[in-house]
DNA sequence: CTATAATACGAGCGATTGCTCGCATTCTCC
DNA sequence: GGAGAATGCGAGCAATCGCTCGTATTATAG
């Protein structure tokens, strides 16, 4: 277990009051980054904020940015978790509807932690560690790309690479458009209106 | 003119040399973003690399955010004057013309001065006064709605918002990764196919 | 109970940051 | 040429940053 003398043991934590120091910190950053910002959140900060020694939160986190990832990988599990039950439960469905339903997720996904996916998508910059946290992107595109391999007979192209990219994007980038520059809240009529437009676009794209 | 006492003339220059410094400091800002990304652009560096105290940046500009956003402001201003041309060149074309060549446009400007276009879709926050600095996007959108308009009859819907809305986004969108996350340098051929297939996109979607 | 490992603490270090201010230099205009 | 305005300079301050390390506390094992 212990390689290294016994200094640096930053990793895992066995006993459970060091568990529960480990989910104070990440849940004190994304407090902070919520409600004051990405540059407000030191590990001095955050260390308050979780009530934890900063000595503490360097024995689970090498650095800010560690934490400021954790909280990151957190937030993009909640997304694809409900984004990987619409695809299950849109598998064996035509295309119509199916995309209908992508659509819908789409936006739900941007509305998890609204507050939070905000601060996420506008303040944190892709450097360092942060740099490929965009991976997950590349999940929903192989699951749509699944889902066009098993309905071909649809579709009208047979390049499905290039077919899940134009679609994948373009769902994404009208959900995050809509949900983070539009109103503040948008009114379940404009969802209809758009989960109309946004199908429309690809369905009539793909066949 | 002197409102103030004679503190903070912090705004404009009169005189040639003045000028000269206004400019190395904004080209500096720019290298060292490119060369160095975002953090290492503290006001200190900027100075240095301009050959100029910093003492002489805070003559001009009020603070490093400032700096940041003339960077910004002359990046956008390159590329709105690229897009502005298409729509002016486009304005009598039918649909599917101008959507070709506005898509084709919309890859080219995501590749002026990539390094730096880079740099700033990914590091910099949005933040405190670079916040707005998305205000571009309107206009684009703006021009796009106003082509629409002109061209009702070729439509098949008459909520030219939402039409504005959706086409835009999702072009804007597949040209940003495309250029953003794709290959290190786009072949001609891929180029091509990605602008048919954005084009049958929009133009599907259109009419 | 005791020895040892795991966990928690926090003062404080060295580095860097954004920025000021008093002074030097250069230009403009009479 | 000379006075005053415009411009340029840069040492250095106060604040903050990420982070370390010696020590104190608590849990676990024998």
């Amino acid at each position: 277990m212990a390689r290294k003398p016994l200094t640096k043991p930053r990793k895992t934590a066995t006993q459970e009051r060091a568990r529960v120091t480990v989910d104070a910190l990440v849940e004190a950053t994304a407090r902070i980054l919520v409600k004051e910002g990405f540059d407000k959140a030191s590990t001095n900060r955050i260390a308050e904020e979780a009530g934890v020694s900063v000595g503490s939160l360097y024995q689970y986190y090498p650095s800010k940015e560690a934490l400021v990832a954790a909280v990151i990988d957190r937030h993009n599990r909640a997304i694809m978790r409900v984004v990987t039950a619409a695809f299950a439960e849109v598998a064996s469905q035509p295309v119509d509807k199916a995309v209908r339903r992508l659509v819908a997720v789409a936006i739900e996904a941007h509305q998890i932690d609204p507050r939070l996916h905000r601060v996420l998508a506008e303040q944190i910059p892709r450097t360092g560690r942060l740099a490929d946290v965009e991976a997950f992107g590349r999940q929903t595109y192989a699951l749509f790309r699944a889902y066009l391999e098993a309905h071909g007979d649809e579709l009208r192209t047979t390049d499905l690479d290039m077919a899940a990219f134009v679609s994948v994007t373009s769902i994404e980038a009208l959900a995050h458009t809509a949900v983070l520059h539009g109103p503040q809240k948008l009114s379940g009529e404009t969802v209809r209106a758009l989960v109309d437009e946004a199908t429309r676009l690809v369905v009539g794209y793909l066949r």
